[in-house]
DNA sequence: GACCAGGTCCTTG
DNA sequence: CAAGGACATGGT
């Protein structure tokens, strides 16, 4: 792997570690993660604890639920996150894929994370980040999560964006743990919603020396 | 009104 | 394969 990279990352994690120590992130039991994964695509996570709590006043906050419900009724209580067509549909498909693979997430715990991966990946609507959501927050597996925020830190510090390369990079560096991982793609959001625009970063604080 | 948000899929060149 | 567009609501 690419020892500037590892260095860059470590350096990455080791001061987002020091500024915001342990923060809570994604709670919720797995089901809630998994509609919460498809839900947050392009969207403010403050709209979707909205849909998650409309859902939950429904009673559809969970992969049974929403395999069994209708469409509109999932519409209407998750309109609030945009594109709420395309993620009833999702939400659909993603139900569809456990009940009828697995017949429920809690007999998804004693798969081997390479199979599930594949298996979630193979569900229209949920790409390579939303996959690794479910894995690292859902399923406690050590799948390092690649968001734009992620692609936006590393560009700052001139590091390769490609998403395979970073994932990599990041699980090559950090303990294999899926707490590490979590943590640490918490802090990348944390640091980044703050001080990584679209465009440019306001301020670094991962642009100290040593590294 | 313009621009953006913790993506993914489909269509074009 | 890269680039562009669609999906849609809510906040700044």
């Amino acid at each position: 792997m690419s020892g500037s990279s590892s260095s860059e990352c470590a350096g990455i994690i080791r001061r987002l570690q020091d500024k915001y120590g342990e923060i809570p992130w994604w709670p919720g039991d797995t089901d809630e993660v998994l509609i919460g994964a498809i839900l947050t695509q392009q969207t403010r996570w403050e709209n979707v604890t909205r849909a998650l709590d409309l859902l939950k006043a429904g009673g559809l906050c969970s992969i049974p639920a929403i395999f069994y419900a209708d469409t509109p009724d999932i519409e209407n209580a998750i309109r609030c996150t945009g594109f709420y067509r395309v993620k009833a549909r999702r939400l659909r498909a993603l139900a569809t894929f456990v009940m009828t693979r697995y017949g429920g997430t809690r007999a998804m715990e004693g798969v081997p994370t390479h199979s599930l991966r594949e298996g979630l990946l193979s569900v229209p609507g949920i790409g390579e980040e939303t996959a690794d959501s479910i894995l690292c927050y859902g399923f406690n597996r050590a799948s390092f999560v690649i968001d734009a925020y992620t692609h936006r830190i590393c560009r700052c510090r001139g590091i390769p964006e490609e998403r395979g390369h970073l994932k990599a990079v990041f699980e090559e560096v950090l303990p294999r743990e899926p707490g590490a991982y979590r943590q640490t793609h918490a802090h990348i959001v944390e640091y980044a919603k703050e001080f990584c625009g679209k465009k440019r970063c306001s301020k670094c604080i991962l642009m100290s020396s040593d590294g």
